[in-house]
DNA sequence: GACATAGTGCAATCCGGTTGCATTTTCGGA
DNA sequence: TCCGAAAATGCAACCGGATTGCACTATGTC
């Protein structure tokens, strides 16, 4: 289990305890590339209760291995901080795709600067694009489908 | 009740029934020209049963009357679209307090552009800076509070 | 190895969103 | 002005994600 232990270190290096639940979640999250729900989590990690993984999920935010992003579904969806950005969320904008609910990074790309009015302070953004991910797109596009995207409710598989 | 009629021609306008439920409903978020969640709504609106403000809002939403903007914890909020820009949601960036919840619009200011993965269809963006209105920074600048304001969970009075 | 502390699992609760259904309102036509 | 179909409303109930309390277990320290 590289990755695994290779999530253990991160937990080390952070300054959490690193148990079994929290190396599995970030490990998992690790995996998967792309932000992922609580509940796609604990579907991801049956052996684990889902409050926990929730816990964990917060712990690893708090410790700043993770960030979340709210996605248009009300889902929080969480991110593995790359070690040299750790603790500074929010300096890239994500995709989401409407149909699937699978949601993607755009790291490349820099957050916009925005003008807040008069003596507000600025503690972080969130920039989230919505539609279709190129599989949906061209699945939609043959079956013919040009519903009403924005109002359905984040439908199938994937959280 | 000027803002009651006033709401009424507009629903008209709109094409959909001036029912006094919607009617309410479109008055009590003009006058408070910022946006309010769907639970915000039915306790200004203790009149009207809160499955029926959630439907109002619903269908002000589809006659493109108002957008809605997913807030970081996960409260949906409605805004008016002024006459000239309805149906188009999505055109500016918004900005929430974290300390008392409030939400208000950058009007001014344009979606800026991003690029996605090739095959993506963009069906929209929502743009939110959060961290402290005007009141609440000069509020904590006092009480000296440089909390977990990032993790505080939308605490008090408005939502 | 023993202890204090932190983490985990389970059950239960909270809360926003959503649906089903019976009743009421709206609106166009008689 | 009255009538009936269609749409809107209120109520109760349900769903699913988030969150808490509490007893039990694992972790790390001495």
């Amino acid at each position: 289990m590289t990755k695994g232990t290779q999530a253990v270190d991160l937990l080390d290096d952070a300054g959490i305890r690193p148990t079994k639940a929290r190396a599995l979640v970030l490990a998992a999250i690790m995996e998967a590339g792309r932000p992922l729900s609580h509940p796609a989590l604990a579907a991801l990690l049956p052996e684990l209760d889902r409050v926990t993984v929730f816990r964990s999920l917060k712990a690893l935010k708090a410790s700043g291995l993770l960030h979340g992003i709210q996605g248009l579904d009300g889902l929080l969806r969480y991110v593995a901080n790359p070690a040299s950005r750790k603790g500074c969320p929010g300096k890239h904008p994500h995709f989401l795709c409407l149909e699937c609910g699978a949601m993607t990074c755009l790291p490349e790309q820099r957050m916009p600067h925005v003008r807040v009015p008069e003596g507000s302070e600025v503690v972080g953004k969130q920039f989230l694009v919505y539609g279709l991910c190129p599989l949906c797109s061209a699945k939609n596009q043959k079956s013919g489908n040009p519903a009403d995207l924005a109002t359905r409710k984040s439908a199938s598989a994937e959280k």
